[in-house]
DNA sequence: TCCTCCTACGTCAACGTTGACGTAACCGAC
DNA sequence: GTCGGTTACGTCAACGTTGACGTAGGAGGA
């Protein structure tokens, strides 16, 4: 800048006044400035500017996922970029993993660069490190998840709502022997979906079978498993309602490497690439996904900009898709 | 800081010691500083360490890919990521679109935030705005496609190679014609593939057939209007080589809306969830994305470090999975 | 005893930028 | 001609931190 600012035969303060277009600068000095600005390639440095300004704005956002190679997690992420870069922000973005430790340390790393924002998909368990950040005046909006604390905006899904729904479809069929597989129970999701599950049974009459509940299952590996154990039950369910979507794809599988993907009825939560090819094409619970990053970028943008109104508790519906795997009515044996 | 220098009663300095683990601070001032951090809750501001220390370095580089809830883009950002945080480093992501005007204002906005380097998925088209970051001084990984201009490292896979493999696993079938099914021809790796396609067609002493040769398919729908005409064909392909994930989806749907799926083979360049749940599975040349983006993040870090050999073009191989879908014979008709 | 060296601090300036304020030149009105 | 106002600059200090260097006090050796 003082290069700049020599070679124009200007003042430093001239520059600064030129490169970010404030009055108080003649034509034939603006023409000056911008030619030695670009003949020695200067950049501004945001840092230093966003240290020396009133606002104190990086213009830079934090966005901490679970897991940005999730689909899920990275349709959010691109949606909530498409909106930041709309206002000029950029994204440091991190994977937190679901661990607690994790999640904490990116959240100071996040901190120490002075990001005007951040939305978190929170990691299950306590919620201390987010609440402490908070507590400390980070605009914050928490995603998929809402916070354990309060004073903080959060956007989700019609998780229950749309869970019954989908039981009371398969329950309208004539299941009465629908199971339920979940994902962690630590997660706020998890118990949501669980609940609207018990609602759909409720609601059609229908009495728990504790056998048909299982929960904890991290990854597609473990939902195969806990499918099989399923489907070897002397009275095995006639339906699978599976709560998340690697879930769904590891009971998929058991199904077809039994061949049983005709006979038995299976919705899952959270859509999937391709879930409209397979043979019977798989009906789910779709999310709006992009609609969460948006309401959520929203959101985060308007707090930093002094919005102080009373925290937002944002709902974004889930729709039934119906593609085949859903509409399977119990076979007779 | 200040208010934790007076707290502990001592210079800022000695908080700046302490805080970086420097030797030169008592044991007991020591914990005066850290008990005193503690209660004000202090954060070192990141931004104006890296604005005063010698090195000028910002723990943060930048990853800008094509469309980040791309599945490929999204496994590399996330492999460049758990790198970055092994160095204790963040990632700023963007999404280019694979606009170059876009691009040029993410990286110059990158370039404002004094990122310590940038792994790009480069834009088709000329790479001026690359070319130039570059030449200032800021360390560049490209991934996926090699840099136009010279003293650069890149990381990219066996385009070339993997494709005429994958035309020559359907020719030693006995397939005749196989139709090319391609992204954008401006992008390096449509390039790339293609020529694979010709010398597997060389190599197996077949003849092109221009009008089985389809470009520029960005995006599934296109890639279904292409397929359609080409089986529309008097004399039909019996075979598809598509060279990108969404023209593999589009070619797919097509087959499957003709009920061909079992009759007309395909491979696909890139793989995808669930191709091996589809009927039948279907056979792709897969890229080792966490390879890739491991070996960027390993690139770009020993260059920030001051690594100063000549450049690389890392290579990481694809392999051909076979499925079913590429394992069918030419029909008889 | 005196000098040297080391340790544990403190002081000062600077990183690149901008807010606050100063000043010289010019304009129009009375 | 004088005064108030405006325009187009410049000067200075400060944002939060750290490199360079200074200094006081104690340990150790001749």
């Amino acid at each position: 800048m003082r290069d700049v600012a020599a070679l124009a035969k200007v003042s430093t303060k001239t520059v600064s006044r030129v490169i970010n277009g404030l009055p108080g600068a003649g034509p034939e000095v603006v023409d000056r400035v911008r030619a030695a600005a670009r003949t020695l390639g200067y950049r501004p440095n945001l840092t230093a500017s966003s240290l020396r300004r009133s606002d104190r704005r990086s213009a830079t956002i934090g966005v901490l996922f679970e897991d940005l190679s999730n689909p899920f997690d990275a349709a959010l992420l691109r949606a909530v970029e498409d909106r930041a870069r709309h206002n000029g922000v950029l994204v440091l973005a991190g994977s937190s993993e679901d661990d607690r430790a994790l999640q904490g340390e990116l959240l100071v790393s996040l901190s120490a660069r002075r990001v005007d924002g951040v939305v978190v998909m929170a990691a299950g368990g306590h919620q201390d490190a987010l609440q402490q950040e908070r507590e400390r005046g980070t605009p914050m909006v928490l995603v998929d998840r809402p916070p354990t604390f309060g004073g903080t905006d959060c956007v989700t899904t019609t998780n229950r709502d749309s869970s019954r729904e989908a039981v009371l479809q398969l329950a309208s069929l004539g299941h009465r022997d629908i199971a339920f597989l979940g994902d962690r129970r630590t997660l706020w999701t998890s118990q949501e979906r669980y609940t609207g599950y018990l609602e759909g049974l409720a609601q059609a009459g229908l009495t728990l079978r504790e056998e048909l509940v299982r929960t904890d299952l991290h990854g597609a590996d473990l939902a195969e498993t806990a499918a099989r154990a399923l489907l070897d039950l002397d009275r095995p369910p006639t339906a699978l309602f599976t709560a998340q979507n690697l879930v769904t794809v590891g009971a998929m599988r058991v199904l077809r490497a039994r061949g049983l993907q005709h006979r038995v009825a299976l919705i899952g939560f959270d859509d999937f690439p391709l879930a409209d090819m397979l043979e019977p094409g798989i009906t789910v619970v779709r999310q709006d996904v992009p609609g969460l990053g948006r309401k959520a970028a929203d959101l985060i943008f308007a707090r930093i900009d002094g919005d102080t109104s009373p925290p937002v508790h944002a709902v974004v519906p889930a729709a039934l898709v119906r593609r085949g795997s859903g509409e399977i009515q119990p076979s007779g044996d």
